[in-house]
DNA sequence: ATGGTCATGTAACAGGTTACATGATTAT
DNA sequence: ATAATCATGTAACCTGTTACATGACCAT
């Protein structure tokens, strides 16, 4: 979500060419989202026309055409707000990685708020998850078909505690 | 993804109205993923031209304008067809949650064959993890970036980390 | 009678996916 | 020479999101 934060993140670590961005598996980002190259070159065109990034043509000199893109001070200035704006209700989790990118190349940008915020969201969650637990599969006799509906619900109860596990060591990395 | 196999077995679990399936979040399925009522009316509407669902109409008898909708044989038939259908690379975690769900519903389908897979593939993706993690991170002093960086990567490992655990205490249950 | 919930839908738009297309450079 | 990789783009399509709209039923 917000490719366009994600790609102003990698490219404020290293300029670099829409194919390039568009191959990058190695560091961090790309680990959890995949964007194919149109979206990426539909993504740099805005933003170049948004005036946060400079383009350099033909770094090469030959043939080949190649364009090199550069974050400008407005794409900073945009992924600075962008890190410190509480992303409503919805899924953040993947965006809050993309912060902790952006902090690590820009500095203290308060993403410890985020983090707080999104803590209490998911301990809600888990909290509702653990209710449904006890009112519906408390019950020590279950059918083959009750064990398989609540496999479902211990992978929704997991994902969240292993979530709220991740944010208690990378909180103190952040305040 | 694949929200029409969702709400067939939603709808097999319990005919159901549009905007009673829209409003679910009760057992399993609609805790991981939402979907808009007009999604669902949309794959309805889709799945009903298709010959897999029949309509029941205002079925209250009042002025009330209602649907209640009910799965046909071709729907089941599709449906048992997808649960043994390995989807190709790309994610299928929330697949197999439904998946589960389909089984439970409606009996055994051969879900541990994609189960099974879907470990090897993640058992990969951590290796690959683990991988980056001695190569980049074995340092044991490290700057603030470079611990942002491997937060981001620890995030990773233990998504990965948790769900093969899952993967072992569910994989009984359909083998 | 007023507001909330039940219930379905249309329309416009934004974002993501797939197919197709082109051409330069590098390696065999 | 040929294939693989580098590098960018257009077009069509499908999916998802948001806004808008309508009307019945129910409780106060």
């Amino acid at each position: 979500m917000s490719i366009q934060h994600a790609l102003l993140t990698s490219l404020l670590e290293k300029p670099s060419s829409g194919y390039e961005l568009a191959n990058r598996f190695d560091h961090s980002i790309g680990y959890f989202w995949q964007a194919t190259h149109q979206q990426i070159y539909r993504e740099l065109g805005r933003m170049t026309e948004a005036g946060w990034l400079l383009v350099e043509h033909n770094p090469t000199g030959t043939g080949r055409r190649k364009k090199i893109y550069h974050v400008l001070d407005a794409g900073r200035q945009e992924l600075a707000r962008w890190v410190g704006d509480s992303g409503g209700p919805g899924r953040n989790d993947q965006a809050l990685l993309i912060k902790l990118r952006a902090e690590a190349v820009m500095g203290p940008l308060g993403v410890d708020r985020e983090l707080r915020r999104l803590v209490e969201q998911h301990q809600q969650r888990l909290q509702m998850y653990r209710d449904i637990e006890q009112r519906d599969f408390s019950n020590p006799t279950m059918s083959h078909a009750q064990k398989l509906q609540y496999a479902v619900l211990r992978m929704g109860i997991k994902t969240e505690e292993n979530w709220l596990a991740w944010a208690k060591e990378t909180l103190p990395l952040v305040e």
